[in-house]
DNA sequence: ATAATAAAAGACTATTTTATCTTTTATTAT
DNA sequence: ATAATAAAAGATAAAATAGTCTTTTATTAT
Protein backbone atom coordinates (compact mmCIF):
# COMPACT_ATOMS: atom_id res chain seq x y z
CA UNK A 1 0.00 0.00 0.00
CA UNK A 2 1.17 3.30 -0.67
CA UNK A 3 0.74 6.86 0.16
CA UNK A 4 -3.07 6.94 -2.16
CA UNK A 5 -5.28 4.48 -3.47
CA UNK A 6 -4.50 2.65 -6.05
CA UNK A 7 -7.50 4.17 -7.60
CA UNK A 8 -6.68 7.78 -6.79
CA UNK A 9 -3.15 6.75 -8.47
CA UNK A 10 -4.81 5.94 -11.48
CA UNK A 11 -7.07 9.02 -11.29
CA UNK A 12 -3.92 11.64 -11.00
CA UNK A 13 -2.09 9.65 -13.71
CA UNK A 14 -4.95 9.43 -16.07
CA UNK A 15 -5.74 13.80 -15.28
CA UNK A 16 -2.12 14.31 -16.36
CA UNK A 17 -2.19 12.41 -18.85
CA UNK A 18 -5.79 13.57 -20.56
CA UNK A 19 -3.66 17.13 -19.51
CA UNK A 20 -1.20 16.98 -21.92
CA UNK A 21 -2.61 15.09 -24.66
CA UNK A 22 -5.14 17.39 -25.11
CA UNK A 23 -3.75 21.21 -23.83
CA UNK A 24 -3.89 23.98 -26.33
CA UNK A 25 -5.80 22.63 -29.11
CA UNK A 26 -9.68 21.35 -29.11
CA UNK A 27 -8.82 17.79 -28.76
CA UNK A 28 -10.01 14.66 -26.87
CA UNK A 29 -8.85 11.70 -25.82
CA UNK A 30 -10.44 8.18 -25.92
CA UNK A 31 -10.07 5.80 -22.68
CA UNK A 32 -8.18 3.17 -24.45
CA UNK A 33 -5.29 5.58 -25.28
CA UNK A 34 -5.21 6.82 -21.57
CA UNK A 35 -5.62 3.08 -20.36
CA UNK A 36 -2.35 2.31 -22.71
CA UNK A 37 -0.90 5.71 -21.31
CA UNK A 38 -0.62 4.87 -18.19
CA UNK A 39 -0.64 1.65 -18.34
CA UNK A 40 -4.04 0.66 -16.20
CA UNK A 41 -7.05 -1.55 -16.37
CA UNK A 42 -9.55 -0.01 -18.93
CA UNK A 43 -13.02 -1.09 -17.71
CA UNK A 44 -11.36 -0.06 -14.09
CA UNK A 45 -10.13 3.43 -15.64
CA UNK A 46 -13.49 3.77 -16.99
CA UNK A 47 -15.27 3.84 -13.69
CA UNK A 48 -12.58 5.93 -11.99
CA UNK A 49 -12.96 8.52 -15.03
CA UNK A 50 -16.79 8.28 -15.20
CA UNK A 51 -16.66 9.63 -11.64
CA UNK A 52 -14.10 11.92 -12.03
CA UNK A 53 -16.27 13.41 -15.35
CA UNK A 54 -19.94 13.61 -12.25
CA UNK A 55 -17.78 15.68 -10.30
CA UNK A 56 -16.42 18.41 -13.10
CA UNK A 57 -12.71 17.34 -12.76
CA UNK A 58 -12.46 16.38 -16.00
CA UNK A 59 -14.59 16.62 -18.84
CA UNK A 60 -16.01 14.41 -21.78
CA UNK A 61 -18.12 14.29 -24.74
CA UNK A 62 -19.83 11.35 -26.16
CA UNK A 63 -19.83 10.23 -29.44
CA UNK A 64 -17.54 9.76 -32.73
CA UNK A 65 -14.43 12.31 -31.80
CA UNK A 66 -16.01 12.20 -28.55
CA UNK A 67 -13.40 11.16 -25.51
CA UNK A 68 -11.91 13.34 -22.02
CA UNK A 69 -10.55 16.55 -22.11
CA UNK A 70 -10.20 19.27 -19.82
CA UNK A 71 -11.18 22.37 -19.95
CA UNK A 72 -8.72 25.61 -19.06
CA UNK A 73 -10.53 25.98 -15.17
CA UNK A 74 -9.95 22.14 -15.05
CA UNK A 75 -6.38 22.63 -16.00
CA UNK A 76 -5.84 25.15 -13.36
CA UNK A 77 -7.12 22.94 -10.56
CA UNK A 78 -4.72 21.66 -7.57
CA UNK A 79 -3.99 17.97 -7.04
CA UNK A 80 -5.38 18.09 -3.73
CA UNK A 81 -9.06 18.01 -5.40
CA UNK A 82 -8.59 14.89 -7.23
CA UNK A 83 -7.26 13.10 -3.79
CA UNK A 84 -9.58 14.66 -1.52
CA UNK A 85 -12.22 13.24 -4.01
CA UNK A 86 -11.18 9.67 -4.69
CA UNK A 87 -9.34 8.88 -1.25
CA UNK A 88 -11.27 12.09 1.36
CA UNK A 89 -9.14 14.25 3.40
CA UNK A 90 -8.17 11.70 6.33
CA UNK A 91 -4.58 11.98 4.64
CA UNK A 92 -4.83 15.64 5.33
CA UNK A 93 -6.32 16.04 8.54
CA UNK A 94 -6.46 12.40 9.74
CA UNK A 95 -4.60 10.66 12.92
CA UNK A 96 -2.02 8.54 11.75
CA UNK A 97 -1.93 6.10 14.39
CA UNK A 98 -6.15 6.01 13.80
CA UNK A 99 -7.60 7.50 16.26
CA UNK A 100 -11.23 8.61 15.27
CA UNK A 101 -10.26 12.24 15.74
CA UNK A 102 -7.10 14.04 15.14
CA UNK A 103 -6.61 16.52 18.04
CA UNK A 104 -4.17 18.38 20.26
CA UNK A 105 -5.70 17.85 23.41
CA UNK A 106 -6.21 14.13 23.15
CA UNK A 107 -2.54 13.44 20.60
CA UNK A 108 -1.25 10.12 19.98
CA UNK A 109 2.22 9.75 20.46
CA UNK A 110 3.18 11.30 16.89
CA UNK A 111 0.43 13.81 16.65
CA UNK A 112 3.18 16.76 16.02
CA UNK A 113 5.16 14.49 13.49
CA UNK A 114 2.53 13.49 11.56
CA UNK A 115 0.93 17.11 11.25
CA UNK A 116 4.28 17.88 10.48
CA UNK A 117 4.01 15.56 7.16
CA UNK A 118 0.43 15.96 6.39
CA UNK A 119 1.02 19.68 6.20
CA UNK A 120 3.56 18.92 3.88
CA UNK A 121 1.75 16.98 1.44
CA UNK A 122 -1.46 18.84 1.94
CA UNK A 123 0.85 22.05 0.45
CA UNK A 124 2.46 19.92 -1.86
CA UNK A 125 -0.62 18.79 -3.82
CA UNK A 126 -2.72 22.05 -3.50
CA UNK A 127 0.18 24.22 -4.92
CA UNK A 128 0.70 21.31 -7.77
CA UNK A 129 -1.89 22.42 -10.54
CA UNK A 130 -2.93 19.49 -13.44
CA UNK A 131 -1.69 20.92 -16.23
CA UNK A 132 1.72 22.24 -14.78
CA UNK A 133 4.15 18.92 -16.44
CA UNK A 134 2.25 19.20 -19.83
CA UNK A 135 5.76 20.13 -21.72
CA UNK A 136 7.64 17.32 -19.73
CA UNK A 137 5.12 15.09 -20.17
CA UNK A 138 5.30 15.86 -24.26
CA UNK A 139 8.74 15.64 -24.71
CA UNK A 140 9.09 12.50 -22.34
CA UNK A 141 11.23 13.87 -19.60
CA UNK A 142 8.18 12.42 -17.30
CA UNK A 143 6.70 9.06 -17.33
CA UNK A 144 3.25 8.17 -16.24
CA UNK A 145 3.51 4.21 -16.95
CA UNK A 146 5.87 1.03 -15.89
CA UNK B 1 -7.42 5.42 4.51
CA UNK B 2 -4.92 6.90 6.32
CA UNK B 3 -0.99 6.82 5.68
CA UNK B 4 -1.09 2.84 7.41
CA UNK B 5 -3.52 0.00 6.79
CA UNK B 6 -5.57 -0.37 9.84
CA UNK B 7 -3.77 -3.16 10.61
CA UNK B 8 -0.52 -1.80 10.90
CA UNK B 9 -2.29 1.18 12.92
CA UNK B 10 -3.17 -1.37 15.93
CA UNK B 11 -0.01 -3.01 15.57
CA UNK B 12 1.92 0.32 16.54
CA UNK B 13 -0.63 1.77 19.20
CA UNK B 14 -0.63 -1.61 20.68
CA UNK B 15 3.31 -1.85 20.92
CA UNK B 16 3.13 1.51 22.47
CA UNK B 17 0.78 0.10 25.01
CA UNK B 18 2.82 -2.80 26.05
CA UNK B 19 6.23 -0.62 26.00
CA UNK B 20 4.69 1.50 28.43
CA UNK B 21 2.72 -1.17 30.66
CA UNK B 22 5.97 -3.25 31.50
CA UNK B 23 8.35 -1.40 30.72
CA UNK B 24 11.04 -1.40 34.16
CA UNK B 25 9.42 -4.00 35.83
CA UNK B 26 8.64 -7.94 34.58
CA UNK B 27 5.51 -7.40 34.24
CA UNK B 28 3.42 -9.33 31.59
CA UNK B 29 0.25 -7.77 29.82
CA UNK B 30 -2.70 -10.08 28.18
CA UNK B 31 -4.47 -9.60 25.50
CA UNK B 32 -7.85 -8.19 26.69
CA UNK B 33 -6.14 -5.39 28.41
CA UNK B 34 -4.03 -4.14 25.35
CA UNK B 35 -7.31 -4.51 23.26
CA UNK B 36 -9.42 -2.42 25.48
CA UNK B 37 -6.51 -0.18 26.15
CA UNK B 38 -6.16 0.62 22.53
CA UNK B 39 -9.54 0.35 21.30
CA UNK B 40 -9.09 -2.54 19.09
CA UNK B 41 -11.18 -5.62 17.89
CA UNK B 42 -9.51 -8.31 20.30
CA UNK B 43 -9.34 -11.41 18.11
CA UNK B 44 -7.95 -9.13 15.29
CA UNK B 45 -5.24 -7.62 17.52
CA UNK B 46 -4.64 -10.90 18.92
CA UNK B 47 -3.36 -12.49 15.04
CA UNK B 48 -1.62 -9.09 14.66
CA UNK B 49 0.29 -9.54 18.15
CA UNK B 50 1.02 -13.54 17.18
CA UNK B 51 2.76 -12.29 14.02
CA UNK B 52 4.99 -9.31 15.44
CA UNK B 53 5.67 -12.02 18.19
CA UNK B 54 7.14 -14.09 15.59
CA UNK B 55 8.79 -11.76 14.24
CA UNK B 56 10.91 -11.01 17.14
CA UNK B 57 9.22 -7.64 17.58
CA UNK B 58 7.49 -8.49 20.63
CA UNK B 59 7.91 -11.09 22.76
CA UNK B 60 5.25 -12.96 24.87
CA UNK B 61 4.73 -16.38 26.97
CA UNK B 62 1.50 -18.56 27.32
CA UNK B 63 -0.32 -19.63 30.71
CA UNK B 64 -0.85 -17.69 33.82
CA UNK B 65 0.75 -14.56 34.28
CA UNK B 66 1.90 -14.80 30.75
CA UNK B 67 0.85 -12.11 28.41
CA UNK B 68 3.23 -9.61 26.20
CA UNK B 69 6.27 -7.84 27.06
CA UNK B 70 9.15 -6.16 25.93
CA UNK B 71 12.36 -6.87 26.07
CA UNK B 72 15.19 -4.02 26.35
CA UNK B 73 16.55 -4.59 22.79
CA UNK B 74 12.69 -4.19 21.68
CA UNK B 75 12.67 -0.97 23.73
CA UNK B 76 15.31 0.05 21.57
CA UNK B 77 13.82 -0.14 18.07
CA UNK B 78 12.78 1.93 15.86
CA UNK B 79 9.00 1.98 14.71
CA UNK B 80 10.03 1.82 11.07
CA UNK B 81 10.71 -1.65 11.95
CA UNK B 82 7.18 -2.01 12.81
CA UNK B 83 5.69 -0.91 9.75
CA UNK B 84 7.89 -2.45 7.35
CA UNK B 85 7.40 -5.83 8.88
CA UNK B 86 3.20 -4.88 8.54
CA UNK B 87 3.30 -3.10 5.48
CA UNK B 88 6.53 -3.41 3.54
CA UNK B 89 8.41 -0.71 3.10
CA UNK B 90 6.37 1.14 -0.24
CA UNK B 91 6.01 3.78 1.78
CA UNK B 92 9.77 3.99 2.45
CA UNK B 93 10.69 3.22 -1.23
CA UNK B 94 7.64 2.93 -3.51
CA UNK B 95 6.84 5.76 -6.66
CA UNK B 96 3.72 7.77 -4.77
CA UNK B 97 2.05 7.50 -8.41
CA UNK B 98 2.03 3.73 -8.38
CA UNK B 99 4.79 3.14 -11.24
CA UNK B 100 6.14 0.04 -10.74
CA UNK B 101 9.80 1.33 -9.97
CA UNK B 102 10.98 4.98 -8.76
CA UNK B 103 13.33 5.85 -10.38
CA UNK B 104 15.80 8.88 -11.11
CA UNK B 105 15.74 7.93 -15.07
CA UNK B 106 11.98 7.61 -15.89
CA UNK B 107 10.21 9.50 -12.81
CA UNK B 108 6.41 10.02 -12.49
CA UNK B 109 5.59 14.17 -12.29
CA UNK B 110 5.75 14.19 -8.43
CA UNK B 111 9.03 12.18 -8.10
CA UNK B 112 10.98 14.43 -6.04
CA UNK B 113 7.90 15.61 -3.78
CA UNK B 114 7.85 12.46 -3.01
CA UNK B 115 11.12 11.41 -2.67
CA UNK B 116 11.43 14.39 -0.07
CA UNK B 117 8.10 13.41 1.53
CA UNK B 118 9.48 9.86 1.39
CA UNK B 119 12.13 10.68 3.19
CA UNK B 120 11.12 12.54 6.09
CA UNK B 121 8.00 9.88 7.26
CA UNK B 122 11.44 7.38 7.11
CA UNK B 123 13.35 9.56 9.29
CA UNK B 124 10.97 10.39 11.52
CA UNK B 125 10.22 6.55 12.42
CA UNK B 126 13.80 5.44 12.28
CA UNK B 127 14.57 8.46 14.93
CA UNK B 128 11.50 7.50 16.67
CA UNK B 129 11.93 4.32 19.30
CA UNK B 130 9.25 2.03 21.18
CA UNK B 131 9.65 2.73 24.24
CA UNK B 132 9.95 6.69 23.78
CA UNK B 133 7.07 7.77 24.76
CA UNK B 134 6.87 5.41 27.83
CA UNK B 135 6.31 8.21 30.50
CA UNK B 136 3.65 10.37 28.47
CA UNK B 137 1.78 7.43 28.18
CA UNK B 138 2.43 6.61 32.07
CA UNK B 139 0.84 10.15 33.23
CA UNK B 140 -1.39 10.41 30.27
CA UNK B 141 -0.35 13.29 28.61
CA UNK B 142 -0.71 11.24 25.35
CA UNK B 143 -3.49 8.59 24.49
CA UNK B 144 -3.63 5.37 22.30
CA UNK B 145 -7.51 5.48 21.85
CA UNK B 146 -10.54 6.91 21.09
C1' DA C 1 -0.46 -35.19 38.04
C1' DT C 2 -4.23 -31.85 37.43
C1' DA C 3 -6.71 -27.83 36.58
C1' DA C 4 -6.55 -23.23 35.23
C1' DT C 5 -4.70 -19.76 32.36
C1' DA C 6 -3.29 -17.39 28.25
C1' DA C 7 -1.13 -17.21 23.79
C1' DA C 8 -0.61 -19.84 19.13
C1' DA C 9 -2.63 -21.84 15.33
C1' DG C 10 -6.10 -22.76 12.06
C1' DA C 11 -10.43 -22.39 9.76
C1' DC C 12 -13.83 -19.35 8.59
C1' DT C 13 -16.75 -14.89 7.56
C1' DA C 14 -17.48 -10.10 6.22
C1' DT C 15 -16.26 -5.92 4.02
C1' DT C 16 -13.76 -3.08 0.94
C1' DT C 17 -11.03 -2.46 -2.94
C1' DT C 18 -9.91 -3.63 -7.47
C1' DA C 19 -11.40 -5.20 -11.82
C1' DT C 20 -14.58 -6.96 -15.67
C1' DC C 21 -18.53 -7.37 -18.67
C1' DT C 22 -22.98 -5.95 -20.75
C1' DT C 23 -26.43 -2.64 -21.92
C1' DT C 24 -27.86 2.10 -22.56
C1' DT C 25 -27.43 6.90 -23.92
C1' DA C 26 -25.51 10.79 -26.38
C1' DT C 27 -23.12 12.56 -30.41
C1' DT C 28 -21.51 12.76 -35.06
C1' DA C 29 -20.99 11.71 -39.92
C1' DT C 30 -23.26 9.86 -43.80
C1' DA D 1 -33.20 9.00 -40.59
C1' DT D 2 -29.41 5.67 -40.02
C1' DA D 3 -25.21 3.67 -38.71
C1' DA D 4 -21.09 4.17 -36.27
C1' DT D 5 -18.72 5.78 -32.31
C1' DA D 6 -17.60 6.49 -27.54
C1' DA D 7 -18.77 7.47 -22.84
C1' DA D 8 -22.33 6.44 -18.93
C1' DA D 9 -24.60 3.26 -16.23
C1' DG D 10 -25.44 -1.02 -14.10
C1' DA D 11 -24.62 -5.60 -12.65
C1' DT D 12 -21.07 -8.96 -11.42
C1' DA D 13 -16.65 -11.08 -10.14
C1' DA D 14 -12.11 -11.56 -8.03
C1' DA D 15 -8.71 -10.31 -4.68
C1' DA D 16 -7.17 -8.14 -0.60
C1' DT D 17 -8.00 -6.47 3.95
C1' DA D 18 -10.33 -6.68 8.22
C1' DG D 19 -12.48 -9.31 11.68
C1' DT D 20 -14.35 -13.71 14.28
C1' DC D 21 -14.55 -18.22 16.30
C1' DT D 22 -12.75 -22.82 17.75
C1' DT D 23 -9.12 -25.92 18.95
C1' DT D 24 -4.36 -26.72 20.39
C1' DT D 25 -0.14 -25.94 22.95
C1' DA D 26 2.69 -24.10 26.61
C1' DT D 27 3.07 -22.54 31.35
C1' DT D 28 2.03 -22.12 36.13
C1' DA D 29 -0.09 -22.89 40.58
C1' DT D 30 -2.25 -26.24 43.33
S1 LIG E 1 -3.70 12.55 17.19
FE1 LIG E 1 -2.55 11.21 15.92
S2 LIG E 1 -1.86 12.57 14.41
FE2 LIG E 1 -2.95 13.92 15.70
S1 LIG F 1 8.96 7.84 -9.81
FE1 LIG F 1 7.20 8.43 -8.71
S2 LIG F 1 8.04 8.91 -6.78
FE2 LIG F 1 9.83 8.38 -7.90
Amino acid sequence: MGIFSKTCEYAIRSVFFIAHRTAGQTGRVGIKEIAVGIDSPEPFLAKILQDLSRRGIVQSTKGPNGGFYLDSASLERPLSDIVAAVDGNDIFYGCGLGLKQCSEVNPCPLHNEFKDIRNKIHIMLHETKIGEFNDELMNGMLSLKK
